[in-house]
DNA sequence: GTAACATAAATTGTTAACAATTTAAACAGA
DNA sequence: TCTGTTTAAATTGTTAACAATTTATGTTAC
């Protein structure tokens, strides 16, 4: 991956919003983000539009760039896509999954479980969403990986939206019983796995809620920040 | 929808990429493009970075920005995708087609017959293209019809790479036999259908021919063209 | 005739200045 | 105190000029 500017900017945002860190309706000012990744506005035009065509920036002329708020409808369409896109990806794992590749199950698996014991949300919100692009990756069908990237960072939008502040995250348990069927092999349940655990993250979402107002940009977004 | 420079030019290269007017491989000059829709190299610029996002342009740092040129294990990851897609699509528009739905897609096998009559390539692929797309728009879900969108776009420049000149069209008895498995309510037949489908087409690529060379920009990308 | 090299043209990358629009603030009148 | 208007500040939009890089052209040597 090359890293220009944009690209640079591109990712540093899709992790704030992924962590929860930037929330649905933000501004995000061209000048303060010039600013704080230290490039000229050309740049930060560019990496906006690629952000808008990942469809989590709305562009309005001459208003600006905002983090976008997903409605309800579009909630429930994330989620379906989701449920389309994971079964696939998935069966895929079960198929094609190597032993180096069940052990970095067993190896992500342990890492949400310390975490859990930390009681630390975003960083519990990070390894969640951490797991399903691991699936992804195991499955090697690079365009629905990026699509699921896509769609996990738009469902972090619709959590920090409408999420009751309680659950909403995706339990350890059910992530454990994903990589116990898929190193059974057994295809059949671990797609009634997955479509179990998205569906309950689905019903644990109580629309109606409003979002809460957040800080300025510099610290949410300072591009110092660990990257991994 | 807002028909901004950077909006317009995007839709013409989509079309012109849908259509195989526009094949891989071919650059897409930011002089020549600001010409043709006469607006300035700003506009262009953030109208290719879009076409990036959306993985029909490759753009390379210094050289410029070129059409994509799947490769033969991206086209199969496409398919799939397509599958896994539109097996949702078929399932929601057999269970949300109301008679007004029903009604467009028998308009629409209607002029299938009558181009398949006319033998123009072009318009045929580009009503194949059609059918697929009125699918996701009845099926109600925004988030997958915007996929299959890019989606359908991807499979052109993959059919113009690697495509058979005979084959490799949507045949329209297969199209007319999804729409009646809509119309019988037929969800696991509907289902059967579409997957069958897509597999034939991906049947009739044949990998490993190479990609002929396209004329001037100005022929294939004329802003005066016909938009609908 | 071909290959390597030097030069010229064309293309992309970067920056700054200015215009247009929106947002915020100050202010007057009821 | 509230409302509406005016003025100022900030932000986005547009354009042009210049630098850096790549591509094409032409020349020379072998």
């Amino acid at each position: 991956m090359s890293d220009t500017p944009e690209t640079v900017l591109v990712e540093h945002v899709l992790d704030a919003i992924s962590d929860q860190r930037l929330r649905a309706g933000t501004k995000l000012g061209e000048q303060a983000l010039s600013d704080l990744f230290s490039c000229n506005r050309a740049h930060v035009r560019r990496a906006l539009a690629t952000l808008a065509a990942y469809q989590v920036v709305d562009l309005i002329p001459n208003r600006g760039a905002f983090v976008s708020t997903p409605s309800e409808d579009e909630a429930r369409d994330v989620f379906q896509a989701r449920r389309a896109i994971e079964a696939t990806i998935i069966r895929n794992v079960v198929r094609r999954a190597d032993e180096a590749d069940i052990a970095s199950l067993r190896t992500h698996l342990a890492t949400e479980d310390s975490i859990r014991s930390q009681n630390d949300r975003p960083k519990a919100i990070r390894a969640s969403r951490a797991f399903h692009m691991l699936l992804a990756k195991i499955g090697r069908n690079s365009v629905l990986e990026h699509y699921l990237a896509e769609l996990t960072m738009r469902t972090s939008l619709i959590i920090g939206l409408y999420g009751s502040n309680a659950a909403s995250l995706c339990s350890d348990d059910e992530h454990a019983r994903i990589v116990q069927s898929i190193v059974d092999r057994d295809e059949a349940r671990a797609q009634e796995m997955v479509d179990h655990h998205l569906r309950h993250i689905e019903g644990e979402i109580a629309f109606g809620e409003e979002a809460p107002r957040v800080g300025p940009l510099s610290m949410i977004l300072s591009p110092d920040r660990a990257t991994g």
